[in-house]
RNA sequence: GGGCUCGUAGCUCAGCUGGUAGAGCACACCGCUGAUAACGGUGAGGUCACAGGUUCGAGUCCUGUCGGGCCCA
């Protein structure tokens, strides 16, 4: 290194006269102590209503929330999902729409109650089911107090003192009224059919509630007999082998279906002539032994249709019926048919009339029907008693223990069986007449997911319609305490007939509940529950309601299904409180928002009453984010110990990082997680709030009345004018990511206008003239015009992602007293596209990467240390642009040296060591000549003299 | 097992309707010391999971395999 004192006698310090960066705005962010203070600061202007207020009459974008289970405290995907709401609810407020936001909590069912059983133990069942739900509503508050503070934390803005609670009488309301509706279309019935039994907790469960986990268990290959008048003349066989995982279902048996187009052979095995599939032959009878054994005769399914055959130890003449589900992939290609204990099978059941017969009662254990040595025995000890039954009466052709995904109740962890129990159903394949014509809820949904809703991403499109097609009718009750009670009633004892539960009766208990709370059904009379109905002028009413009190009838003890609930809240939250789109009051939504397991649940779940109510979908977009998963793409669990804990995140980073954080997300598919890229986030967070330091730390002397001078057209080659460019590029861009729900597009644009545009480029090169030039020069209060408008659009486009940060920044830069950030709008950068900017600017931008790089060429191979030291001769005419229409000091501050010179038709880079360096600016311009100031004797610029007033 | 989906530099991700691979971070080297627990410059990193196929040409389309996720069975 080389320093060329020979300039300066003596050191001569002139950076008291500069205008040196000054701010109250801190480097440090300390977040998690000052959003506190953001959050009481928010409290005490009461944000929330205010924002309300200030958008009142404006275009409303109706966004709502879906509820979460108050349970447990939040974790790492609640965070995902609130703050990307939060998003959202900020953006479009700040796109000037009027975004109110009411969020929910989903309180009833069996988690909770579950949870409250537990900790009761014994006591529960001395516990009256009123005293029970009381327990689960103290529990239920307890969370969503819980998780409540902490969505606070998070920073997000919503009507938290008037949340929707799916356990408020009002929101019970609204949820029977859909059910009233449901049922006034004739949507709803009631079916013994099998479900999903818990006989842990002895409920039906949704598929919902099922979680599959491996369990060993017991095959079995059993030969059934033909009956005497099927086995034919011939004798060309005499019985077919089926193969189940379920040996105690074996009792319910009714039928064995076969495919009617494939193979079938008949097989010596002993002394019978058995038949199976001839694709499947050889691997079963291997498992005996019998190899190679070839079918004395082969013809197709349909030649076995309608024989019938003995059941092996019930007194039941079974029939072989055709199914398309019957494969060639496991088994026998016969399969044991229970329609009490399958849901194809029962369907099968249906279609040939076959009785729906359930030997298992609620508990588990066999009732009387079944065969004496089986009843009162529970299904798991009857599976081997089954099979030494087979054993001793020769059915069995073959049994082995076996590995196998089996569904289970997703709280108690017990396997579940498929039981069939008198259950309600919404028929989503039943005709009826909706607004939108005659229809079935299927066809309606599938069109609507088809053609009509928006997805984000768009192949939720797909997945919907896929779950659509393939649903079931929508079992929606529940052998509960804690929920909301099906409002049918039975009738008296001796009174035989169906159960009331009419459009009006439903629509008597949907008033009761609102002034009653639900709790009313388990302590009021009938007569009290249904005060506002008159079974006389109820055309629907059962005949025997007239001949009865209303005091004697009999309570339904079924609940409804969560999904049921939360499903309804389009109506019983935003529709009840007239926040829906609609002049019609339909309770349609703009957005739904929600991970992508809602497709099948709440989506599905509210669309479905939705069109059933009103003919139209709950919501015309869906917007869907993937899964947390660790670092290595692995789900993640607490069992696993790969999760992270939102309250501890909060603690080391705040609310601003996280937020930043989930910005910065790939949301659509699955998401990565690591304790790093927090770290990460912290650092571009860092990045950030830096370069909104230096913009503010420029503008402490700056008058935005006064000092907001316009750039004039002779103007547009000046680095303020491509800046300006840029800004207004970035504002709509921003925006628009925006309005499409993009945030990580968005965030990615802020970061990098703040790394690159600002920080690299324009804030390096005004930093001379911010600095150097004199406090009142046109073209330094040019620079801080344009730094101010810089600021004011920057930090709003950030206020919906930090919103803390913006705040913060907001009040440096306009003043503590100024309008909240949160209550503006987006700067109209309109009027600022006023303002010329040369379109050769992209030309001379793109040239400036490669003057950079030979600088950096010259400077290693001349061991030159200081930028400052170096000049360039441009040639004037370049690549898209003529650089003799540049100011020339501008093109030098954006290279960070001290001098350009247009000229030439070649790129030169001039070592400058040899000329004068201005003590103040430390530039070799080719200026600096010798000066007295305050007795000493200097070297300054011409720019620099005038500065400090020698010149 | 089925439906949907993902697999691009060490890491996180862009790459629209097919035409010689991009960004940020990290890393290496250098500079500034008047944004300083800051700021700037330059650079090195990829047989685009694997295997086939369509095409003059594929990260981009098709098929299959492997590996992950969500939802079902």
């Amino acid at each position: 290194m080389r320093t060329d004192m020979s300039d300066t006698p003596k050191k001569v310090n002139f950076k008291a006269t500069l205008n040196l960066p000054k701010t109250a705005f801190p480097m440090k962010a300390n977040l998690v102590q000052n959003e506190q203070q953001s959050t009481k600061r928010w409290d005490k202007l009461d944000l929330y209503n205010a924002i309300r207020k200030e958008r009142a009459g404006s275009p409303k974008f109706v966004f709502h929330d879906g509820p979460p289970y108050a349970n447990g405290a939040i974790h790492l995907g609640h965070l995902l999902n609130k703050v990307l709401k939060d998003f959202v609810v900020r953006t479009q407020t700040l796109a000037g729409k009027d975004c109110a936001y009411i969020p929910g909590w989903d309180c009833h069912g069996l988690p909770i109650e579950h949870k409250v059983m537990q900790d009761l133990g014994d006591k529960a069942r001395q516990m009256q089911p009123i005293q029970i739900r009381r327990k689960c509503k103290t529990y239920a508050e307890k969370f969503v107090k819980q998780q409540m503070g902490q969505m606070k934390q998070l920073l997000t803005i919503a009507d938290y003192d008037n949340p929707y609670l799916t356990m408020d009488p009002g929101f019970e309301q609204g949820v029977i009224e859909v059910f009233s509706a449901l049922v006034e279309k004739g949507l709803v019935f009631r079916q013994l059919k099998p479900v999903h039994w818990s006989i842990d907790n002895q409920t039906a469960l949704a598929e919902a509630e099922l979680e599959y986990e491996d369990r060993e268990d017991t095959s079995v290959f059993v030969i059934f007999d033909l009956t005497d008048d099927a086995k034919g003349g011939e004798s060309r066989f005499d019985s077919i082998m089926i193969w189940t995982t379920t040996p105690w279902t074996l009792p319910a048996n009714i039928a064995v279906a076969v495919h009617e187009r494939y193979e079938y052979g008949v097989y010596q095995i002993g002394d019978r002539k058995v038949v199976l599939a001839t694709e499947l032959a050889e691997k079963v009878l291997a498992k005996e032994g019998f190899d190679d054994l070839q079918p004395i005769k082969t013809f197709k399914g349909s030649e076995l249709i309608g024989l019938t055959y003995q059941h092996p130890f019930v007194n039941h003449t079974g029939k072989i019926v055709h199914a398309e589900y019957v494969t060639l992939e496991d088994g026998t290609g016969m399969v044991h048919t229970a329609p009490g204990h399958g849901v194809e099978d029962y369907q099968t059941g249906l279609r040939e009339g076959l009785p729906i017969y359930c030997p298992v009662q609620g508990d588990g254990t066999f009732d009387d029907t079944a065969p004496d040595w089986l009843t009162g025995k529970s299904i798991w000890d009857g599976n081997p008693l089954v099979v030494d039954h087979l054993i001793a009466s020769g059915h069995l052709f073959h049994t082995h223990k076996f590995m196998h995904s089996y569904p289970h109740d997703w709280r108690g962890k017990t396997p579940v069986i498929f039981r069939a129990t008198e259950q309600w159903f919404i028929g989503v394949d039943k005709d009826f007449s909706s607004p939108a014509g005659q229809s079935t809820m299927r066809k309606l949904a599938m069109d609507y997911a088809a053609n009509k809703i928006r997805f984000i991403p768009e192949w939720g499109r797909n997945r919907m319609r896929g779950m659509l097609e393939s649903r079931p009718d929508w079992c929606i009750s529940r052998q509960r305490s804690w929920g909301l009670p099906i409002p049918a009633f039975y009738p008296p004892e001796g009174t035989e007939g169906a159960p009331l539960l009419t459009a009006a009766s439903v629509k008597a208990v949907a008033e009761c509940f609102g002034q009653h709370g639900s709790d009313s059904w388990f302590v009021a009379t009938p007569d009290q529950i249904l005060a506002t109905y008159d079974a006389a002028s109820d055309p629907d009413a059962p005949a025997w309601v007239k001949d009865v009190e209303l005091f004697q009838l009999h309570k339904a003890r079924d609940t409804f299904d969560v999904w049921f609930e939360s499903g309804s809240s389009w109506n019983a939250c935003m529709r009840k409180r007239g926040l829906d789109k609609g002049d019609a009051g339909d309770g349609v939504t703009d957005l739904y928002l929600e991970g992508s397991d809602q497709h099948r649940g709440w989506f599905q779940h509210s669309l479905l009453p939705a069109i059933g109510v009103t003919g139209k979908p709950a919501f015309e977009s869906v917007l869907t984010h993937g899964f947390m998963v660790d670092k290595d793409g692995k789900k993640m669990s607490k069992s696993l110990g790969n999760t992270l804990d939102v309250a501890d995140l909060l603690k080391e980073f705040g609310a601003d990082v996280c937020r930043w954080w989930v910005s910065r997300l790939n949301v659509e598919n699955d998401i990565k997680v690591d304790h790093a890229f927090f770290k990460l986030a912290g650092e571009e967070y860092r990045k950030i709030r830096n370069t909104i330091r230096f913009l503010l730390s420029n503008l402490s002397d700056f008058d935005k009345e006064t000092d907001k001078v316009k750039l004039t057209d002779k103007e547009a080659t000046s680095i303020d004018a491509w800046a300006i460019g840029q800004l207004i590029k970035l504002s709509d861009k921003v925006t628009d990511c925006y309005a499409n729900f993009n945030f990580r597009g968005a965030s990615e644009l802020l970061y990098n206008f703040c790394n690159d545009t600002l920080s690299a480029e324009y804030l390096v090169a005004v930093k001379d003239r911010l600095y150097c030039d004199a406090p009142g020069s046109l073209r330094r209060k040019r620079a801080q015009a344009t730094v101010y408008r810089i600021s004011t659009v920057l930090i709003r486009l950030l206020a919906p992602i930090m919103p803390h940060t913006a705040d913060e920044a907001w009040r440096a830069l306009e003043g503590d007293d100024a309008k909240c950030v949160h209550l503006m709008t987006f700067q109209d950068t309109s009027c600022m596209k006023q303002i010329p900017v040369s379109d050769q600017w992209d030309a001379v931008m793109k040239q400036r990467d490669g003057w950079m790089r030979e600088l950096e060429k010259f400077r290693q191979a001349n061991d030159l240390d200081n930028p400052l030291d170096l000049g360039l001769v441009l040639p004037a005419r370049t690549e898209g642009a003529d650089l003799s229409a540049f100011d020339p000091t501008d093109l030098a501050d954006m290279c960070g040296i001290s001098k350009v010179t247009v000229e030439g038709d070649t790129l030169q880079v001039i070592d400058l060591r040899d000329q004068p360096r201005c003590d103040r600016s430390w530039k070799r311009d080719g200026t600096v000549k010798a000066y007295t100031w305050e007795d000493n004797d200097v070297m300054l610029s011409t720019r620099d003299a005038a500065a400090v007033g020698v010149a």
